[in-house]
DNA sequence: ATTAAATACTTCGAGTTCTAAGTTCTTTGC
DNA sequence: GCAAAGAACTTAGAACTCGAAGTATTTAAT
């Protein structure tokens, strides 16, 4: 019987996720940023003034998640809110300056942990392995929306 | 400038993990078990009878999320401690019969959960990615322990 | 026009994990 | 043997995430 961790896909990938988190959480503390914060800032270079949920989904976290993240960051000075005139239930979100400046700080930092991750790996199994995780990723999303079907 | 998170593989690891860890923690609910409880139960159908410390290095965790886990464990009636006579700082964790039982009923599920997850997906690239997730794990746990040196 | 349903956000309570610092016990070096 | 160093566990405090339930607003259906 399967009892061996090494050869289950979970485990490997929960246990590649938590190296990833571990180093960019110590790349971004010299920045007084958190981890939590990173992707939000990601989603605000890409789409600054996006609503939270549109966030949320770039983000690929829930709305309670990204209300108590955005709720940190407003009170870091990187991003202030906005309701939406024409929509009042939406909340537009908009870098800072401060918001708007890390980006040219931050943004390398990305590039250089997946650089030291990817060290003496071949670029063409690179290219499978970003493949496999986007079509497991959506085999185990597919289950989940099933349920409430 | 790269500022896609589709192509990261920061990103998308972590975005797979967590369908993962959605998946786990529905289908664990109906056996009263949290997904914190299965990684430690894994480990000690494994290795039952082995130290905290062991058990976190099996799990990939720290020594405080074994603590607070296996308090919740033994609560919840699966594990019970024992202190080594030979080393009194261990503490030997060993499966009451409830957790031993669960072994049957549960360990099916996570082999359910990597088939789903590897639906349609050829083994080969499942092998390469298995692999690659393994590489890059070492590679940044590799800069973590540099730093402190 | 009014009610019902849907949408966007928020609040609440809980689960998982971490780092830093503390306790107890064992091993090492003089 | 005894002090210092190390090891195993614990405590305290914090960050990130989620599901369920609540509020305000808009859209759809009669």
């Amino acid at each position: 019987m399967d009892v061996k961790p090494e050869d289950s896909l979970g485990f490997q990938v929960r246990r590649c996720h938590r190296a990833f988190e571990r180093v960019l959480t110590e790349h971004l503390a010299e920045h007084k940023v958190s981890a939590g914060f990173w992707g939000f800032l990601r989603a605000l270079w890409q789409e600054n003034g996006a609503t939270q949920k549109r966030l949320s989904q770039l983000n690929n976290v829930t709305e309670p998640t990204a209300v108590t993240t955005l709720n940190g960051m407003t009170k870091a000075g990187l991003i202030r809110r906005q309701r939406n005139a024409e929509d009042r239930r939406k909340q537009n979100v908009h870098l800072t300056p401060e918001g708007e400046r890390l980006k040219a700080e931050l943004l390398p930092i990305a590039g250089r942990i997946n650089t030291l991750a990817a060290e003496g790996i071949d670029p063409e199994e690179l290219r499978i392995t970003l493949s496999v995780l986007r079509r497991m990723s959506e085999n185990l999303s597919r289950d989940t929306s099933e349920e409430t079907a």
